[in-house]
DNA sequence: AACAAAGTGCGGATTTTACCGCACTTGTGC
DNA sequence: GCACAAGTGCGGTAAAATCCGCACTTTGTT
């Protein structure tokens, strides 16, 4: 019984290790809830080491919890890791704006039905009491230099 | 060790039907990715039953995955469902309105710091192309209407 | 150079997810 | 009424996620 659990356990470690050459190029909703949670704090601080991603982790696992998914982030490929000093820091491999656009798509098709006006009908409108009028002004500026000229950011 | 593990096995269950009282309130982020993907299926067609919701699943499961998923998911209390002649239709339990804004703003905390605006700048440039001028003109309108009642809905 | 503090590498145990099959039930058409 | 297609209930299991501890390494301090 013993060696049989070992030999499985053997064979869990190979599969994975299989896996992450297959894995690569997986987007975000292949992710796990506490891998998610991570990514969300890496891209509200772009970088991260170990520890900050612990603190602003929701009911705080331990330090090698963390390190671990950090790992295994970076098997997937999601994330990766620069070398200062002693310390490890990681960031995503996708960058901020295409990260952004991709979970915008999502947002807009999962819950507008694809319309970006519904959306913005949603966000003039939030939980925490409506946009102020600054705020208001300054998107119908970017509505007005959008106008100016329609082609603006290229393909990141 | 059967009986052990069968042991095990009662209190798990155990366990798990403690944690529905618990879990009730629980927000978005404590689903795991396929729970997820099946909640953005309900959310896009607002009701669904199980082989509806297996059909629009990527990489389809097996329908009793499915019908398992759907269980828990109200266990959860995240999902609710209704007899129909003989087949039951799933749909979440918080009100789509409700999961837009909540999902609008998790979005707007994670890219995009918080920033209403950076939102809109990124939404007129996306992925697949920019937004047609009919589309602006039709976010500029919600603007204006914004601006002559800025007090629109209460807090749902 | 010796030490402490803060890292990393790695190996595994436990808990959750994800999935499936089979016995049983219910509506449907003949 | 009766076969049958399409559901549901339930119990089990493989796979994945989550977490942790301990040995070792690196950096800064005195």
């Amino acid at each position: 019984m013993r060696f049989l659990l070992h030999l499985n356990r053997v064979f869990l470690v190979f599969r994975v290790k299989v896996r992450k050459r297959t894995q690569m190029a997986a987007n975000e909703t292949e992710l796990s809830r506490r891998e998610r949670q991570v990514m969300d704090v890496l891209y509200q601080r772009n970088r991260a080491t170990a520890r900050e991603v612990l603190e602003a982790l929701p009911d705080r696992p331990q330090y090698s919890a963390v390190r671990s998914l950090l790992a295994v982030l970076e098997e997937k490929g999601v994330v990766k890791h620069t070398r200062e000093s002693r310390k490890y820091v990681y960031e995503p491999t996708v960058s901020p704006v295409r990260a952004r656009k991709g979970a915008l798509k999502r947002l807009l098709a999962t819950f507008f039905d694809g319309s970006p006006e519904q959306l913005v009908q949603s966000l003039l409108d939030p939980v925490d009491g409506p946009l102020s009028a600054a705020e208001v002004a300054r998107v119908r500026q970017l509505l007005d230099e959008h106008d100016a000229s329609p082609q603006t950011g290229g393909t990141p």
